[in-house]
DNA sequence: ATGCCGCACCACGTGCGA
């Protein structure tokens, strides 16, 4: 089994690299963040025409996350059960069933806390953390409903120096912030594994490329895209990497995806 | 300290991202 998250940054913008790309790769599940259209408007017909079934939540303008599954799905959650009134879509829950076997996934588009303007910057970062108490409590239900769970999504945070290009730039960003790792240390210490970091604790994993000053070139990178997996898909777990084939295409997303690979 | 680039949209400027 085969799945992978993907921040897009616009489906519609990248729709033909982006359905080459799923055609080859053939993932099981992605989960995508950013798709930056309204749920009406996903293109299911593209996702159905090469066999995914889709779980969609957008909304006008930004945010917006989805899944897409070869396997049979049902919706349990459109944004956290704990946060319903959160204007942005950024969750989104499924159950998954591949015959006998069950498990929960859920696309993850965290908060990135940041904001240009120092008037609303403690608001953002202080929704962040909301946020991610929210979403705290609802992978801990996940954990004990005793089936295995995967999310994977774009949780705007570094946890290491290995983690960013240059860490001085970030060292006071909400990023980067101790208060805003632990929220990650904390899902962790519940359980759940970091899949990329896991295998490779040392290995260089960016995920994130910023469009400006030649990024990607210079490969001033970020990693903080994700796939948190819990016990029994650690157990099965063969490898995790970073897929730069769609941050090198025309046109790309500034993030690029992460792959995982599981024994069947 | 700011823009750098790229997305969407009440669109030819603005808000947002990380």
């Amino acid at each position: 089994m085969k799945i992978a998250t993907y921040n897009i940054n616009s489906i519609k913008a990248r729709t033909g690299n982006f359905f080459s790309w799923l055609k080859e790769t053939q993932p099981d599940l992605v989960f995508l963040q950013e798709i930056k259209c309204e749920t009406e408007n996903f293109l299911y017909f593209e996702c159905e025409s090469l066999g995914y079934k889709c779980a969609v939540l957008g909304q006008k303008s930004y945010n917006g996350v989805a899944i897409l599954s070869k396997y049979d799905l049902q919706i349990t959650a459109t944004n956290l059960p704990e946060f319903q009134d959160d204007p942005a879509s950024r969750y989104i829950e499924i159950l998954v069933q591949n015959g006998k076997e069950k498990f929960y996934a859920a696309s993850i588009y965290a908060p990135n806390g940041c904001s240009a303007d120092k008037t609303v910057q403690q608001e953002k970062l202080a929704y962040k953390l909301k946020w991610f108490d929210k979403f705290y409590h609802r992978a801990t239900e996940l954990l004990y409903s005793g089936y295995p769970v995967i999310f994977g999504g774009d949780f705007n945070v570094m946890m290491q120096d290995i983690d960013v290009y240059d860490e001085n730039r970030f060292k006071h960003s909400p990023l980067y912030i101790k208060e805003v790792q632990d929220k990650i240390r904390t899902l962790m210490f519940a359980g759940f594994h970091d899949t990329f970091r896991t295998l490779y604790p040392e290995k260089e994993g960016y995920t994130f490329w910023d469009y400006t000053g030649n990024a990607f070139v210079t490969n001033s990178g970020l990693r903080i895209d994700y796939l948190f997996i819990s016990a029994c898909f650690a157990l099965r777990l063969k490898n995790c990497f970073v897929d730069k084939s769609l941050r090198m295409a025309d046109k790309p997303s500034d993030h690029t995806a992460l792959i995982a690979e599981f024994e069947d």
